[in-house]
DNA sequence: ATTGGCAACTTGACACTGTCAAGACGAGGT
DNA sequence: ACCTCGTCTTGACAGTGTCAAGTTGCCAAT
């Protein structure tokens, strides 16, 4: 009765060819547009359905916005995960190579990672966009946990300023308010990334 | 030939009245509407005016909200400053305050806040938002480097870690990717905050 | 004192938006 | 054969940003 395959045709070609569709449409509209310019009927236009469709399939805007947001959160924690597993068995480095990881997709996609954290695309606790969310901050709770020692701060501490300081990180640096050269070198992006990493070590790896 | 005092009534009253009275309609809406109802035919509506005459004062849209934005980011400033000039002499009790009244501003004035930090809004690096923020940024540079020690972090690195601290954590909480009580005691956000802020002290006040 | 000019708006229009109502249309069940 | 239902389209409505043209009222110059 709910969504899952309706089955019109019986050869089982496509269980939900629009609706897929009508999503990659609305993830590929956010990475290439502002946000303001990214709207129902320009999704529609490039699913290649009627301006009307996506109401079929999500109540509004909001929910539809929040589907494609929830890819780019799930393209986000694979990053993640893909250069934690590349970083070894050190517990910082580990936790290090996940944040460098959350910079290096923020920085690649820079208008998906801003709306994600928008304001108004949460429509409820678990929604599609907020259980993506709690996936993508379940990995940065188990790099945190690997730290944990002793005299460490606490673990809802730990994630919290772990996260607070990428996101702020690329949050102030597409919004202009951080002035580094993107390339490399001394005062680029990735050395100031690499610092303020650098700099929550203490938190984590006791000093 | 610029703006400043046309002068059209001779007995001096009022230089801009109507710029002034769209600023200020714009900066109140932003705070009451989300995002894409705060539209220049409400601030037309809201000054009293008609709803092209915005088109007169500002070439677009985005000039318009960056105004109102930028007297948000003069409250931010204001703030902050009151709070630092009430912390003592302390150079990390100051600049912890100033990290305490940022916080306060941005969960007041939440959408006001996010706005101002929207890429988009900003048209140029003089722009009026742009030079607001710099005012923002030059508050915080100065209390930073009355923290500074011989074997501190530099001054350029202190500023982005504290701006980045405050900035992500209001950021998350307001995106709901956060979860604490807004309520006072244990767990509540402003004890995750005072935390937070105690948890970069090392990198200010030597440890 | 009349004229001209000009800045400050208003009115009107256009293409576009999100959302709702109603209709078309093909498949499945009876 | 008929009916129903889900899927999608068509059409409409109010609202939006922006542009073009018009209106108004003051100031300076003639």
């Amino acid at each position: 009765m709910l969504t899952g395959g309706t089955g019109k045709k019986g050869e089982g070609s496509r269980p939900d060819d629009v609706r897929a569709a009508l999503v990659a449409a609305a993830a590929a509209l956010i990475e290439e547009l502002p946000e303001s310019r990214v709207s129902l009927r320009a999704v529609a236009r490039r699913a290649g359905v009627s301006h009307a469709a996506p109401a079929h399939y999500f109540p509004s805007r909001a929910h539809l916005m929040a589907a494609g947001l929830a890819e780019g959160f799930d393209a986000l924690t694979a990053r993640m995960l893909e250069r934690r597993d590349a970083a070894g068995v050190d517990p910082w480095h580990r936790l290090k190579a996940i944040g460098l990881g959350y910079i290096a997709f923020a920085l690649e996609r820079p208008r998906t990672y801003a709306m994600m954290f928008q304001p108004g695309y949460i429509t409820s606790p678990d929604s599609v966009l907020a259980r993506a969310g709690d996936r993508c901050r379940h990995v940065l709770t188990l790099a945190v946990a690997e730290t944990r020692r002793p005299d460490g701060v606490d673990q809802g501490l730990g994630v919290a300023f772990a996260w607070v300081t990428v996101h702020g990180f690329v949050s102030l640096l597409t919004s202009g308010m951080l002035d580094c050269d993107p390339a490399e070198g001394i005062g680029s992006t990735p050395e100031l990334a690499d610092r303020l990493l650098s700099l929550m070590r203490p938190a984590y790896d006791g000093g």
